[in-house]
DNA sequence: CCCACTGTTGAACGACTGTACAGCAGTATT
DNA sequence: AATACTGCTGTACAGTCGTTCAACAGTGGG
């Protein structure tokens, strides 16, 4: 029975490897157990390594922290986006499918809003955090921008402005995900789909007057002009 | 010269004033040092008072914290609402002075964000905070619903429901608030005030289909009324 | 003036932290 | 099979932390 194979203590890896593999280590620990979770030792054993590797591949552990942030924000907003823009259809569809994707379960699990608590939280002490979440705060944004700039090109929507539009929108997907994730019961992903579907239709509909490009700065009682809203 | 007057080495305080006093010093703690200032001994050292007082006074650190999470958040409502509701004036008049308190210089302090991470962070692990987390934003949203009833009441507004209503309001309130308080440069004030003005705008005109009570599900093209937005 | 009451202190405890670095041990090459 | 290279370990360091509790010392009543 007793084979007593003697297993070797470490194994080497190439240095990309292992920088790979502490990045998703400490994803996993800051998913699981939030701030408790960001100590070298923690995301060293469950790596499978010692805790003196880490400032080894890394200058500091923040540092892992910061590329473990960069690392796990572009690849949500990829998939959503993939996912967004996965079927050929229009650009309200697109936008569709993009809130869907995010208040899917996958978005709304726990651990992953603990997780962007500890990013935050370093920002305002870790300058390399702090430029992670500028990067990505702005590659979020121009997807945005981007898809409102697809529905803008449809016919029979009012011209508005792309920049402030996304930001509008983005406070509104952030703000219902992190009530979502703080409180699953307050309302129901679909709830929260559809607020923000609204908001398209009435930026559809030019009923944002301080969005509105040029024209009239009346107030915007009288909308620029009457639309179908279903099939933009 | 050397008076050498000795003081006493403390003084005491009945537990009412010396709780309030502890709840204070959390606070500053908190908005300077984010969670570094978590911590019995630089809290106390803060109130000018050694570290064993807090749980004696307190049943822990965290109980601490909740105390100061509740305290803030009410007190920070209670300013707004106030200052919202200080003139008799229009429903939406009220809503913008809301919004503007919302984002004034005091709302945005970098400090204050950080000491919100903290609570929000120790959501996960502490019962207390929790609680506190779902009487707080309860309280802040039936203030706005509170103010959406009002508009409501105006002539010439489509019936909506008031708590997705609520809910997506807050949401963009928050939304704003958190970009703005981590990266003041995004955007100016001004601009987030204008966008949730042009939200209650759109929700004036009844260009948010699924908040629309009962009616037509055809998807709001058609508004219920045409309405002044001015003077509303 | 002294006493009893009790708010308060401050040291002690055990456990935790990030980082540094001397040396061990896999691995590929010779 | 020996060697050089280097990824890696694990301990040491100097701190930090929340909480406990015996003892101290303000304070008001007698």
């Amino acid at each position: 029975m007793a084979q007593a194979q003697r297993q070797p203590k470490f194994r080497r890896a190439p240095p990309e490897v292992r920088r790979e593999a502490l990045i998703d280590a400490t994803l996993v620990c800051l998913r699981t157990h939030g701030h408790a979770g960001l100590s070298a030792r923690r995301i060293g054993s469950l790596a499978g390594v010692s805790p003196g590797l880490i400032t080894h591949h890394f200058p500091s552990l923040s540092a892992l922290v910061a590329a473990a942030y960069e690392s796990l924000a572009m690849s949500l907003l990829h998939s959503i986006e993939q996912h967004a823009r996965e079927a050929k259809t229009t650009a309200r569809e697109r936008l569709r499918r993009f809130f869907r994707a995010s208040f899917a379960p996958r978005l709304l699990e726990p651990g992953l809003f603990n997780a962007w608590l500890v990013f935050w939280s370093m920002m305002a002490h870790d300058a390399r955090v702090r430029a992670v979440h500028n990067r990505t705060y702005v590659a979020y944004r121009a997807v945005l921008e981007s898809m409102l700039g697809d529905l803008s090109g449809c016919g029979g929507i009012p011209p508005f402005k792309l920049r402030p539009a996304a930001i509008a929108l983005a406070a509104l997907l952030d703000g219902l995900w992190i009530e979502a994730s703080m409180n699953a019961r307050t309302f129901k992903p679909a709830e929260a789909v559809a607020l923000c579907e609204d908001w398209i239709n009435a930026l559809s509909e030019g009923a944002f007057p301080s969005l509105l490009r040029s024209r009239s700065r009346s107030g915007g009682s009288r909308r620029f002009t009457r639309v179908s809203v279903r099939r933009g």
